[in-house]
DNA sequence: GGTCGATTTTGATTTCAGTCAAGTTGGGTA
DNA sequence: TACCCAACTTGACTGAAATCAAAATCGACC
């Protein structure tokens, strides 16, 4: 089947997206990408602060952020706001109410964010007959899975310096996935919301920013960082130096 | 002393199997669990320590627990091992290795296991074909991701109180979803392997179980727990009081 | 039943991050 | 431009859990 594709098309669609290596697409055979342009729905741009979904609401689709950055966050039993991930253009969010009906969490955008809507029953019907992209969903979801476990594991007994070096590393290894640098990036949401995900206050966080600086391991200015020492981080973050003694 | 539950033998067909409503029959037509059945490997008894899997291994197949318990844990790069999950029967293992070819994380035996082995290429070519086993495997891959958030959420910032007295009401309500006590059982698990999964050295696990207990919340013997007052429980663990403050 | 090593407990002390309190900065807008 | 409010920073103090050290208990295996 071939489509004709206007202007507005081709710049808006999957087989043309810059970030399809890191989505949906990837992978699939050029004809059922144009299956799967067939059921994706690209809403008009959340600002700052506007929801794609909200806790408690029906889940009827996933999304994928095409620009800009939006966090999950979950409203726990006190009324405290939990955030569980933030997520950049190509990656996929909603994946965690397939199970419920409900949506577990809310999707808030960070910045001004053009965001892909997929309806999931449709995704459910058309995978089914399209075993590259059932088979790229698995992917999907198992890449989620690892980047939660890799989340537990940088909350379970790091210091609040290893913490915010693995964040950072991490920010800076998924800007450089985007063909951006891997040095030099603007983290897109507040202190506070670092610090939410990170199991830190936000005057932690200030002083842990200062005392990467001063090791001259970063340079910040507010949202800008710059990774000066990109060996000394990872050895921060990764390193046998300063974390938790084997016990065996 | 009351005996206490234990996690029994389930027959050797998915059919028959006890916990076919946790593990991936669940919602199957017959005739699908009979080509399900088609795949499974039904492996001898892997023993106390002993390996499902270690991390590095080349990925083939997942895993269910049918009987006795697992830890997943990955091994960091100072040599600390990290903790990710404990599984008990009806649990499927290793769908964080789908994404990645290797097994990020090593699978071991609590106590003496028997396991379902799933040969994952054959799962996936069956379930090209079975909708409904695709429809099954998503929500299995869907509550997983959940669980981990949920993991994330109980290592941000909570005491090692509220920590404990967490875990404790989800091993009692997993242990009740198998049809076992809800309010007395045998956790499967060492201290040290408790304690590393919540991010808390053994010391603060013993006295942390000994406030609980002085409270008047659970009564430990050793592995064996008591939950005495469930409601205390649930209020510690997820209820306002003591958790971290608001900050809007 | 006794022995040895692993697991768990207990106590004393230290330390890192949290809390409280008070600025300072900076972006948005009137 | 100046104002305002939110975001961020800084400093002093506190407290919960880590660390260090040692003893007690458990349990697997002769």
């Amino acid at each position: 089947m071939t489509r004709i594709a206007t202007l507005s098309e081709s710049r808006d669609s999957c087989h043309n997206c810059r970030l399809r290596t890191l989505c949906l697409p990837d992978n699939l055979p050029k004809e059922d990408i144009g299956k799967l342009e067939g059921i994706v729905q690209r809403r008009k741009p959340v600002s700052r602060g506007g929801y794609l979904f909200q806790a408690g609401q029906r889940f009827n689709s996933i999304y994928a952020v095409r620009t800009g950055a939006v966090k999950t966050s979950t409203l726990m039993a006190n009324g405290d706001e939990h955030i569980s991930g933030f997520h950049l253009p190509g990656e996929v969010i909603g994946l965690d109410a397939i199970v419920s009906r409900d949506h577990p969490s809310s999707a808030i955008a960070l910045e001004t964010a053009s965001i892909c809507e997929i309806p999931y029953a449709e995704l459910e019907t058309l995978s089914e007959r399209t075993p590259a992209l059932q088979h790229r969903l698995m992917r999907i979801m198992s890449r989620e899975l690892l980047a939660e476990q890799s989340t537990n594991h940088l909350l379970s007994r790091r210091s609040a310096e290893q913490r915010l070096a693995v964040v950072l590393i991490k920010f800076s290894e998924r800007f450089a996935d985007r063909g951006l640098s891997a040095l030099r990036f603007r983290l897109p949401m507040s202190r506070l919301d670092l610090g939410n995900y990170l199991g830190l206050v936000p005057e932690t966080m200030s002083r842990t920013f200062r005392r990467l600086e001063e090791q001259g391991l970063v340079s910040i200015a507010g949202k800008e960082i710059e990774i000066v020492d990109s060996g000394a981080m990872k050895a921060l973050a990764f390193g046998a130096e300063g974390s938790q003694t084997a016990r065996t």
